[in-house]
DNA sequence: TTATATAGGACTAATTTGGTCCAATTACTC
DNA sequence: GAGTAATTGGACCAAATTAGTCCTATATAA
């Protein structure tokens, strides 16, 4: 149950471009630098935000890549999907997934409310909370969802 | 972001065990023609629950496995961590990871929120709710969760 | 004693993922 | 218009993980 190692880096790397300015642009090299993260890796995620639209692109000199928006409006859901593609727990999260075990399988309808809730918690954390070094100023919604299911 | 396809096949073989007797004693071969699941996939599995005692064991003619619990007393949650240990969604997910980016990361601390906010959407379903096949009465705590997040 | 079951662990094949690199394109600047 | 600095697209390989199978040992009921 873990994200991807190049998700986790993409996230890094927008959290990076929201603290040291979240308007500004940044080249890839700049980024590998700020995060230490190989360029050529760098250079790859950088690639996928902007084909996602998560990030402006601008080639040549003065060139480089900045937020499509700004840093509340984008939750870390938005990320890991255009990193991964939609998030479910499981391949069949659908009733007619056409998998092997399908008529046995006896689960299916559960996994789609499970794989709601989950979608829910990231839809509710942005990279500015992400960036936020300060515990007591962030992530209240997601505090309030974890004590409301007691 | 996805539970390995044996954590998957295990969540599927423990609610067959409860929609068919949740007190009831099953063989690994029962429980492979039941779910369509090969045989010695079926057997690895019963093994690590058994070895975390999600199941109770017993060997010989007249053996098999049966839930050490009721269904309602056995999560979601409990059920991966038994297959693939602690459910984090990030590889560091303390403060002191060891990992070397952590200068620089500039995350941490949120990932540990989410961490926990999944955990909890996990520890609030439990194996008599996966094998409900009627929507209406299943599921609950979830849906308020996902209600009270907007 | 035999048959039926689990227990433990090794092994292989397949798949996915991470990471790198190269050639092409764009566009700014001199 | 040449040169340079940047992104773009895609191919490629290596490493790691996962799925799946199999074999031998052990326990126990009849």
């Amino acid at each position: 149950m873990r994200i991807n190692k190049l998700t986790d880096y993409s996230i890094v790397i927008l959290t990076n471009m929201v603290i040291n300015g979240d308007k500004k642009k940044y080249t890839a090299k700049e980024l590998s630098e700020i995060t230490d993260i190989p360029l050529p890796t760098v250079t790859r995620i950088l690639k996928m935000l902007s084909n996602k639209e998560l990030l402006d692109s601008q080639q040549g000199p003065q060139g480089g890549y900045s937020l499509t928006k700004s840093a509340e409006n984008i939750s870390v859901k938005e990320v890991i999907e255009a990193m991964e593609g939609p998030i479910a727990l499981t391949e069949c999260s659908d009733d007619d997934c056409g998998c092997a075990y399908e008529t046995s399988c006896a689960v299916g309808k559960p996994w789609q409310k499970i794989n709601k809730a989950i979608n829910d918690v990231l839809q509710n954390i942005n990279l500015a909370e992400m960036g936020m070094k300060d515990e007591s100023q962030q992530l209240l919604k997601l505090t309030n969802i974890k004590e409301m299911s007691f």
